[in-house]
DNA sequence: ACAATTTAGTTGCAAATGATACTATTTTCC
DNA sequence: GGAAAATAGTATCATTTGCAACTAAATTGT
């Protein structure tokens, strides 16, 4: 009887720390524990909502559908953290001038002024997260990433497909 | 009235695209997305159930616990996973010989068998991803990953550790 | 030895999330 | 010009998830 890790036979040797998605997973699940927790303290958004903010704070006015593919949310995420966003009056809505169906949302003063406080210590975060690491690693890893995100899409849409 | 995206003052200069934390979670969405869907079409299982079968299968015996800890995941998740693989008989539970309170988990025949059915797939899932690029790359994306995690972990206890 | 605390694991409940259906416009194309 | 299809956004419902409370067993301290 062998009680050892690895039996010799079998395929054998999958190490759970050292497999990609697992490490993306936890990775970024503690990443985003970490934000949802600061920015729902200090501004009492989610992490969705912040994220709605942070691309208006770049490109002011825009419909929730340019919403959904600048934050590659799903459009009922969206609609709810712009929503939210509205009722804690940090954006506002207008009607599109020649689109009934469809509004312009853009930051308020109040939303502004959060953005404004809220970004440096983004980045501030960003930076500690990333440090003692140098710009090219840096900039290595965030294309594999962004390299693996397209690659495991294209998967994901190619076997849905089929429909 | 100025319309163009960065309006000059202010901190400005967050895009979300370069933001690590979005890129990660995005990253992992996907990657987790097929996974468990390939998963699940494959063998009825849940990303956290594969997460114990894949622990197990290089382990033998284990208590939760010891699978709360080497899988990441909270004691509430590994029991409903655990209890959902019992339920698809690919994992037996045994009393602990000295402690009353633990079980000992362990993967039946037919939970080595898929364990040994799974395995090379999810191997090749992982070298499609990463398709591409070298073993140094991937190595060092590995480590930044560990590191930005191990970070945000340190992080977050120590705000929450307040109390 | 036994009361108080800690630990293992489960259960139950509330909030978050996601898929689908739905309403209101707008576009297409005959 | 108007019926049919498409699109923007919201609402509804089922599932997932996470927290806190709970039970049972073990450990600690006196």
């Amino acid at each position: 009887m062998n009680r050892m890790p690895e039996s010799g036979d079998g395929p054998a040797g999958l190490s759970l720390p050292d497999y990609l998605p697992y490490r993306l997973s936890v990775a970024s699940n503690h990443v985003s524990a970490l934000i949802t927790r600061a920015y729902q303290d200090r501004f009492g958004i989610s992490i969705w909502e912040w994220r709605v903010v942070a691309v208006l704070g770049g490109t002011q006015p825009m419909t929730a559908q340019a919403l959904v593919e600048a934050t590659a949310m799903d459009k009922v995420t969206v609609s709810r953290a712009v929503r939210s966003l509205v009722d804690k009056a940090y954006v506002a809505r207008k009607r599109h001038h020649s689109d009934g169906r469809s509004a312009m949302v853009r930051l308020t003063e109040a939303g502004r002024t959060m953005y404004d406080e809220i970004v440096p210590s983004a980045l501030e975060l960003e930076k500690t997260l990333l440090e003692g690491f140098s710009v090219e690693e840096i900039g290595q890893m965030m294309s594999v990433l962004q390299a693996v995100e397209a690659k495991a899409l294209a998967l994901t849409t190619q076997r849905s497909g089929d429909d």
